[in-house]
DNA sequence: TTCGGTTTTGCAAACGTGTGTAATGCGCTG
DNA sequence: CAGCGCATTACACACGTTTGCAAAACCGAA
């Protein structure tokens, strides 16, 4: 059982030379130079010793820990999971290791501390850059700006926070078009099934978006409040609307799941009698039935763009910058086009 | 635009004392006192310079962080995400940090580096303990030897590995009851459709399970190889095997989404023609038509019960010790049982 | 006043690494 | 041989915090 952590001086002890030459041959430092054979040496050395630098001293040292931090948005909605899973991958591509929190309302810690305080913990643990999820909220900004202190820098994603730069996702344009994709096909009584649809959040941005197509056509929009268990929801209010619509627009596909369940006990088919639409492009879209015409969500897009994003700005490459990235319609059976292939479905 | 943050020093320069007075008073320790006066002073000064503790100095100097590593496994089995999710609210329960990795086959770091890099990453980064996803490798628990130096604790999750304290999760009691289920309803004919049956996994473990049920009652046990795709594995493989089954046993409530579909394109009934039974009880399952008998996996009792081993260990309150959870079979409507309200499933 | 004891404070070292500045050694040129 | 330039190495300090040890301040009692 080994004493301590094996440092660079133990290294230099051993070879008789100062910890400034150790440090500056493993660091690959252009100013100074090392020999080529003194570098041979302390590398071999280094291996010996099975050396792990100690990136808290080298940040320390420093300034930079090669750590970001990230913090998600709330769990119910958007699969955090997911979202969190594509930034380590992204976050892997690039070197860089990830303090990930989560912005939420579960545990004790109050609503407005919450989010305040996962930012202040980690600026303390030493991130060199923070990503943060935002909702849309009333003074956003303001509260992003008095946690970070100006210190460190922010990239946002998923909706436009002024002051940062970020990966904006437009789900107003999104609804919008899948909202003319029903009237196209003839539907006039559409109900939108969403969390809510007016303030902040995702919802909100798709029924704003739900609600212009409508009322330019001189249709009336109406809107299903979900709550957050969303396949449920689903469930309980196409049981309530029955036949009231002739088609429903849903903002998560586990809500459309639970519709589907719904109006199946009530005896109303999908999609010869009430057409549906989902989004976020679930991997089971394609394979319940009818097949969910829906929307993708770039996710791994959203991902990548914010953390290319963020390498950029802390490389000195870009300032500031709002990227926006678009959804997809994905037409399938749900609103009584042909049938199509679900295993030929885009990736 | 302020210079430089704001440490204890600046603190102490304010008030006129010593930085150590400063670090005591914040710190609240025990060996040496502060007078109450001091302290207020400390307290306020701080505060009116809003003062965040370096925490990477706090952590050089002291050698806890109170950040731990979270090593997820591959993401296409299991929801990772989920996974994860689950462990960031154990941690902030208890006011830890988390750092996260997915040791994945993903990304380009080769198969056999990629989980010790991360771990060597993690404990580079100063972590103070590992919580790691145990897929039931051979020698994996040489390989999370050699990497941690035993120097930071590990806690496994999910399977046993020699050595290491951990939370195990029991797959083949859960498909061997799951089996007999099956067999009391005088099911004879039944596929197990999981990743394979021998070796490390969860599939191979639930696998095992059904092996023993099945020749426990002199039947012939058979494995139809899902791939990473579950849903559509799912749905390819019910259009191979037709009515070769009376029951299909899936390793994922997603794949058995996929037979549903793939049985009822060649009009074969669930649960009239072939019972089905799915494993995880996502949000889903009570609301697909018909609602599958599926069997719940604690992930929220392996986060928190892995938490709470980690803790005590760090706490010096104990120090090997390994908890076997169990899953629950849920029965619904895809075995033929009576139907039952899907509303009204345990959450 | 002096002493012993308690409470409060300060000094200095330590943690592992990076880096500016200076020193050393070497070879070359004038 | 002096002088210069260059390549290589060493010294010393910085980063922000904790902590053992010692010093100072205070208090009450002899």
């Amino acid at each position: 059982m080994r004493k301590k952590r094996v440092t660079i001086k133990d290294i230099a002890k051993t070879l008789g030379v100062s910890h400034t030459t150790v440090s500056r041959a493993l660091s690959r430092n252009k100013s100074h130079m090392v020999s080529e054979e003194t570098r041979r040496q302390v590398e071999q050395v280094a291996e010996e010793f099975s050396y792990r630098p100690n990136l808290m001293a080298k940040g320390f040292a420093t300034g930079r820990t090669g750590t970001l931090g990230l913090l998600a948005g709330e769990s119910y909605q958007e699969q955090a999971g997911t979202q969190i899973e594509n930034f380590l991958r992204a976050a892997d591509e690039r070197n860089y290791r990830l303090l990930v929190g989560m912005s939420a309302e579960w545990g004790s810690s109050s609503p407005e501390t919450g989010q305040a305080a996962q930012m202040e913990q980690f600026i303390s643990s030493g991130i060199d850059g923070l990503l943060v999820q935002t909702m849309g909220d009333e003074g956003e900004s303001e509260r992003i700006l008095s946690a970070v202190d100006a210190r460190v820098p922010v990239v946002t994603f998923h909706y436009p926070a002024r002051g940062f730069p970020g990966v904006v996702l437009d789900y107003a344009a999104g609804f919008h078009r899948a909202t003319e994709h029903l009237i196209a096909l003839g539907h006039r009584r559409i109900g939108f099934l969403g969390e809510k649809w007016e303030g902040p959040g995702h919802d909100a941005a798709r029924g704003r978006g739900f609600f212009k197509a409508m009322t330019e056509h001189g249709l009336h929009p109406v809107c299903l409040p979900v709550g957050r268990q969303q396949t449920e929801s689903g469930y309980r209010l196409s049981r309530e609307v029955r036949d009231r619509f002739s088609a429903l627009l849903c903002c998560s596909d586990y809500t459309a799941i639970g519709v589907y369940r719904g109006l199946g006990e009530s005896g109303i088919r999908v999609p010869d009698d009430v057409a549906i639409v989902g989004n976020g492009d679930s991997d089971i879209s394609a394979f319940v039935t009818p097949a969910l015409t829906t929307q993708s969500t770039p996710t791994r897009g959203i991902a990548r763009a914010a953390m290319e994003l963020m390498v950029k700005i802390l490389e000195g490459r870009e300032v500031a910058c709002q990227i926006v990235l678009a959804s997809n319609l994905i037409v399938r059976e749900s609103c009584g086009s042909a049938a199509v292939d679900p295993t030929a479905m885009p990736w």
